[in-house]
DNA sequence: AAACATCTGGACGACTTCCTTCCGCTTAAT
DNA sequence: ATTAAGCGGAAGGAAGTCGTCCAGATGTTT
C-alpha cells in the first residue's frame, strides 16, 4: 500500500512486519490518539520495540506514514463515495458515516494538537489534505445550493464538528462505543440539514483556523 | 459556598486559600479536565502545592469537592431556567447552553473515566447527580410529548451529546475555542427537534451505561 | 504586644512512565 | 552453508508528577 520511497528492498518478513505496524498503529490512533506509547502499538502489531523503531526511528515518522495513508484511503473512498451518490447531500452523510481511515485522518489533523503540526507541515499529506478539503468544499457548496443544507456554516464547520462527535466517549460499555458514533452522527447531521435552523452564533470556522499552530508548537521543528 | 463539613474553624486566610483553590480547580477543570497536575492548580489559585495538598489530601477529594459544588450550582441554575421557562425545549436549550458549571459538570461525570468513578461512587454527589437527571428526563419526556423533541433519543443520549459537542477542540484560536461552543450546540439541539428525523442506527444510551465501571477502574477503591 | 498555633511556599526525594538504544540470537536470501 | 538483514526485549536514561516536610510568615488570643 505504501511503500516507504527508500531504494533499498526489504527482506521478506521485513516487508510484512512494516505493514502490521502500520496496520496496527492505524487502528491504535483510531481508538486512543496519535499519543499512545510506543510499546503499546509494537504489541498490537506483534512485534517488538526495536523492530518498530528500525522502520520508524521517531513518533513523528509513524505519525506520517500512517497520516499519509488513512488521508489518501479517505480521499479515494470519498471519490467512490461522490461516483456513487449523484446528491450532494446524500454523498456527505455516507462520507461522514465511513469508516475507519477517516476516524485516523480526523484524529491526527484535528484532534490531536501535537500530531496536527506534524501533519500539517508535511507537503506531501498536505497535498492530499487539501484535495480532499476541496472536495468537502464543493460537497457542502452543491449541497447548500440545492436547499439540503442550512447555509449558515462553512465547510470547515462540518470538519469540526464531525471530529468533535466522532470521537466518542471513553470507559463505557463495548457495544455502546461501537454503535454510538453512527447514531450521534445522524442527530448531527440532521442538525445541518436545511429547515428549522436557529440562527447561530459565533462565527464559521475557517481554513486559518485549522492552520493555526500555537507558538509552543511551533518550537518543535 | 461549601463550607467544609469539617468541625473546626479554619484561620481567615486559609477559608479564602480554600475557596480560591475549589474555585481554580474549578476553571482548570472545565478547561483540561481533571487530569491536570496538581501544580498548575496551585498555580492558577495563587498558592503553593503545600497549601493546596492541605486542604485536599489527594486529587481525589479535590475532585469530589468541586464536583459537588459544580453540581450543586447546575442543579441550581437548572431550576431557575425552569422557573422561567414554561416551555420545555426552551428550558433545555438554555441550559444546554449555560456556561461554566455544566462544563465542569460533564468534564467529570461523563468525558474523564477517572473522574467519573470518583463522583459515581460518592454518595453526596451521586445524589444531586440524580436529581438532576430527574430533571433532564423529565424536560426531555415533557419536550418529547409537547412535539418539540425528536422521540427517538433518550435522555441520556443528549447527556452525552452535550458532552462531546461541548468538549471543544484544542490548540485552535482563542475566539474560535470561545465562540464554538454555543455556535455547534446550537447546530445539535437543531438535531434533536423534533421535524426531518432520520432513524437513527444503534440504541439510546441508558443509565446503567453511564453508571458502568470498567473493572480496571473498580480495582481503585 | 507577646505568645502561640496555624498556615504557607516550594525545594526535594521517590516514583512512574515512556523513550530509545543496543546486542546476542534468529531467519531469509543466495 | 554462508552472510547480511532483521528481530525482540532488557536496560539505561529523561521527563514529569506526586506528596512530604519544615523554616519562616501570619492570624489569633489574651
Amino acid at each position: 500500500m505504501t511503500d516507504t520511497t527508500e531504494g533499498t528492498r526489504l527482506r521478506a518478513d521485513a516487508q510484512r512486519n512494516l505493514e502490521r505496524i502500520v496496520a496496527a498503529a492505524h487502528e491504535v490512533f483510531a481508538e486512543h490518539g496519535p499519543d499512545v506509547p510506543m510499546e503499546e502499538i509494537a504489541r498490537a502489531a506483534g512485534v517488538g520495540v526495536g523492530t518498530l523503531y528500525r522502520r520508524f526511528p521517531d513518533r513523528e515518522s509513524l505519525i506520517r506514514a500512517v497520516g499519509i495513508n488513512a488521508f489518501q484511503r479517505v480521499l479515494d473512498n470519498t471519490r467512490t463515495i461522490i461516483r456513487d451518490n449523484s446528491d450532494p447531500w446524500r454523498a456527505l452523510t455516507a462520507m461522514a458515516l465511513s469508516t475507519a481511515d477517516l476516524q485516523v485522518a480526523l484524529q491526527l489533523s484535528m484532534l490531536s494538537p501535537r500530531a496536527r503540526v506534524i501533519i500539517t507541515r508535511d507537503p506531501e499529506t498536505g497535498k492530499i489534505r487539501d484535495e480532499l478539503m476541496d472536495i468537502l468544499d464543493s460537497l457542502v457548496d452543491a449541497a447548500q445550493r440545492n436547499g439540503s443544507m442550512r447555509t449558515d456554516v462553512s465547510s470547515r464547520d462540518v470538519a469540526v464538528l464531525l471530529s468533535l462527535v466522532r470521537r466518542g466517549l471513553h470507559g463505557l460499555p463495548e457495544d455502546l462505543m461501537r454503535s454510538a458514533p453512527p447514531r450521534f452522527l445522524t442527530i448531527m447531521l440532521d442538525g445541518l440539514r436545511a429547515g428549522a435552523d436557529t440562527p447561530l452564533p459565533g462565527r464559521p470556522v475557517t481554513q486559518a483556523d485549522l492552520d493555526f499552530l500555537r507558538r509552543s508548537d511551533q518550537a518543535t521543528g
